[in-house]
RNA sequence: GGCGGAGUAGCUCAGUGGUAGAGCAACCGGCCCAUACCCGGUAUGUCGCAAGUUCGAUCCUUGCCUCCGCCA
């Protein structure tokens, strides 16, 4: 048994969740779920970052002060996450009191290392970005990410941070550990950038209030990066509650968006050894999902509302088709059109009626008792036992890489030999021959032990289509893993019932109509 | 401008020095347990463009074009 600290990146909450969103915190909550189910002592950390000049500006927007903003959109935020079944152990809010005394004494070790230096921020500001820029990277003195926000000319004195002071050690780090930064592209793009040199950031800015008091000099509050990323130890006591501290971290995981990978692996390992503590294990940026090749984006009206998928294809399986759908190592394109065809091709033709149909044989043959397997094992028997054998245990490994789509390829695998076992077998034809008795209790025994095998498989993917399913065949969740994952664990006599249809297939006009507007 | 990645069936992608595959969609057939489903079969492609190496390249080399990422 092992153990599991996994986070996500905290998000911003100047807007309404959107899908991307929700995509990492799923795959985040995939990786929890299954280390729960194989047994280890899992935490999993997400949250909420409220301090940011996005979020005062959204606020006034509203004519709501910060905090009372903030507390509604939090709120808006984990409403979604339960809709979603995401099962954190903690949602952090950069306004709670812990992180704030946290990251007060986090700041207090840097500068007690002497990391910590008074200095004149300058340039070109994009409010969106949060970033300064050189005058050669804005078109037009536009950032090239928010051409509709003109960037400005700022001067204000800052605090920073001695990043370059960590250079030496940091490429050392990064070098010795193959596994710290993934996938392999970004890291690629971190050793180029830290062979070029790294300059030190501000850590404060006194033309915010919105934010924690910068120790030391209460007229500056803590900057984005020496806030945001310090939920990943104040999430588990640091500063507050040492024993829980040292139970969970270092992370195992961090999963983010590529595009704050630098302040991820670079910024946030740097803070860390200025403040004496241990790194995270991993870091792994995933990639985006685009529209027609472009990163969906509200402002483009390319954006996924998830609560419109999820009312079209239920929460449960927008959180298989956005992982289906996007490979975690990289872009893809995602539409309502390409996840409904994949809704009805894998939830409602494949899996969905490969229960139904092997569930109402049961009632129909054996009163949905699960009979006793008789006689000779077959090379249809086997086969359909060696393809579910081959998803337990290929899911692991897949996982372990963070490779959503081979673990579920491995699991529709399985459940596409399930269906071509039943073909294959013709249960139908076994009922008319009496002789046939005992052949038919094989078919329908291994059935439903396929049944079983599949709920405990889709378990980290889409829980409550799970808990479903093992309502049918009586599965138990509860059963330590090593004997679950079995081959054989449904038990004689079982009382199966015939639930409703999991995935009613979706009509393509039906589909495209409800949402040309999206 | 520099570095890196990619351009393969309608779509998403895999792949190999000996003239190519999977899934989805399409078409044909079968079956009837099932959600117009499932099973079987079929076809489709100058494998970005051009030249070179080679007996032979989609896979190697060079140039070009296009797209993407990181950087300047």
């Amino acid at each position: 048994m092992g153990k599991f600290y996994v986070t996500t990146a905290i998000v911003y909450v100047n807007d309404k969740p959107a899908l991307h969103y929700l995509y990492e915190v799923v795959a985040a909550d995939v990786l929890a779920r299954y280390h729960r189910m194989i047994g280890d002592d899992t935490f999993f950390l997400t949250g909420t970052d409220e301090h940011s000049i996005n979020v005062e500006r959204a606020a006034k927007r509203e004519g709501l002060p910060a905090k009372v903003y903030s507390d509604q959109m939090a709120q808006l935020y984990r409403d979604v996450e339960a809709q979603f079944g995401i099962s954190y152990d903690r949602f952090i809010r950069t306004e709670d009191p812990d992180h704030v005394a946290g990251v007060q004494k986090f700041i207090g070790q840097m500068q007690a290392k002497g990391d910590i230096y008074k200095g004149t921020y300058s340039g070109w500001y994009c409010p969106s970005c949060e970033a300064f820029y050189q005058a050669d990277e804005l078109n037009d003195g536009y950032c090239r990410i928010h051409p509709s926000i003109k960037a400005s000319w700022l001067q204000e004195d800052n605090y920073f941070f001695a990043l370059s002071k960590y250079q030496g050690r940091l490429l050392q780090h990064i070098e010795k550990h193959p596994e710290f930064i993934q996938p392999e592209s970004r890291r690629n793009e971190i050793l180029g950038w830290l062979r070029a040199g790294l300059r030190d950031f501000s850590i404060s800015r006194s033309t915010i209030t919105w934010g924690i008091p910068f120790p030391g000099d209460e007229r500056h509050v803590v900057y984005v990066w020496g806030d945001a990323l310090v939920n990943y130890i104040t999430g588990v006591g640091y500063g507050t509650d040492e024993a829980l501290f040292k139970r969970w971290w270092p992370a195992d995981l961090h999963i983010i968006g590529k595009d704050i990978t630098r302040f991820h692996t670079l910024y946030w390992p740097a803070m860390l050894m200025s403040a004496g503590v241990a790194l995270p294990k991993r870091i792994w940026g995933h990639g985006f999902m685009l529209y027609r090749g472009q990163r969906t984006s509200k402002t483009a009206g390319t954006a996924i509302d998830p609560i419109e998928v999820a009312s079209m294809f239920g929460a449960d399986a927008v959180r298989y088709l956005v992982l289906r759908e996007v490979p975690f190592d990289r872009d893809a394109d995602i539409s309502v059109e390409a996840m409904t065809d994949r809704f009805n091709a894998d939830l409602a033709n494949d899996l969905g009626n490969f229960v139904y149909r092997s569930l109402s044989m049961l009632q129909r043959y054996f009163d949905g008792k699960v009979p006793a397997p008789d006689g000779d094992t077959t090379k249809l028997d086997a086969d359909l036992r060696k393809a579910f054998e081959k998803a337990v245990k290929g899911q692991g490994k897949c996982l372990k890489d963070l490779n959503y789509t081979g673990a579920l390829e491995l699991i529709w695998a399985a459940v596409n030999r399930g269906n071509k076992y039943i073909e294959e077998s013709a249960p139908w034809v076994l009922a008319k021959q009496s002789d046939q008795r005992k052949r038919l209790q094989t078919v329908m025994y291994n059935l439903a032990e396929a049944i079983r095998l599949t709920s405990l498989l889709i378990a980290p993917f889409m829980p409550d289509t799970a808990q479903k399913i093992a309502a049918q065949v009586k599965a138990d969740f509860k059963m330590p893993w090593v004997t679950a994952q079995e081959w054989g664990g449904t038990a004689v006599r079982t009382q199966t019932t015939l639930g409703g249809v999991l995935f009613p297939r979706i009509e393509k006009e039906l589909a495209s109509s409800s949402t040309s507007s999206s």
